[in-house]
DNA sequence: TTGACATATTCCCATATAAGTATGTATTGT
DNA sequence: ACAATACATACTTATATGGGAATATGTCAA
């Protein structure tokens, strides 16, 4: 099986930086696709695939004016992505303080833990 | 070009829904290979491959003890990914406020706010 | 040492890009 | 009506999957 559509879902859509750059970029305002393209510095076409990946998953939506059509970022689309990164805060705060602690018990005359490391080898990469 | 490896930030690695699936599940404890395998249900070396992916991006860490293989969620690394969502939080609000208002503003003047909801599609999955 | 057990890695392949180029489609100005 | 403007879509191609099957690697137990 290959990939997931980038339509799939928001996840996949924004696995892509230009659209990410492009939903930051229409965060603030609505803007039509010339702006866009000389604001991102990518070729047109790009652009409206881009956008149109945004749109089928919501990302975006569209508005007409004309001969231009005006974008903007729906925020409320970002949600799941917010709600999923959130899950995880808590633990990050954990974390954050199991470290903390760490360091206090070292300082601590008693040395009570030596060695406790969360992630023993800092995954290469 | 092809889409950008999923291996190049946690952005393209949580595009995969199985991956964050193993991710929320890590989130708690740190758990061997064999347990996310029956948890998830899918077939050991797929596991595997996606726990080289998260690995490479940094967003789990393991630990080796004995013939088993400890892995844990990297809460950290999610730190991007909650700033990108986190930036478009205050827009959500924006747009939630100006649907309330002129929602506000087309009522009568006694009848406040009879439904107010935070998800207007609850988002699906 | 040998075998069982726990994971990781390699190979194969149908599929989905993403960027570039070319072309199609509305909409407006004159 | 016609040309220009603003976008969208189609086509091509190099590339990266993700799952299944088979195999390799590493560790423990007898």
């Amino acid at each position: 099986m290959a990939r997931a559509a980038t339509t799939s879902d928001a996840f996949n859509a924004i696995a892509e930086p230009r659209r990410r750059q492009i939903l930051l970029y229409l965060a603030h305002d609505e803007r039509q696709v010339g702006e866009i393209v000389a604001a991102i510095g990518l070729d047109q076409p790009s652009v409206s695939k881009h956008l149109g990946v945004l749109r089928r998953v919501n990302l975006v939506g569209v508005r007409r004016n004309g001969r231009h059509r005006l974008y903007r970022t729906n925020a409320a689309a970002i949600r799941p992505l917010h709600e999923f990164a959130e899950t995880f805060e808590r633990y990050w705060q954990h974390q954050l303080n199991r470290v903390k602690e760490r360091a206090e018990a070292q300082m601590s005359p008693i040395k009570p833990n030596p060695t406790n490391p969360i992630y023993p080898k800092p995954p290469s990469r």
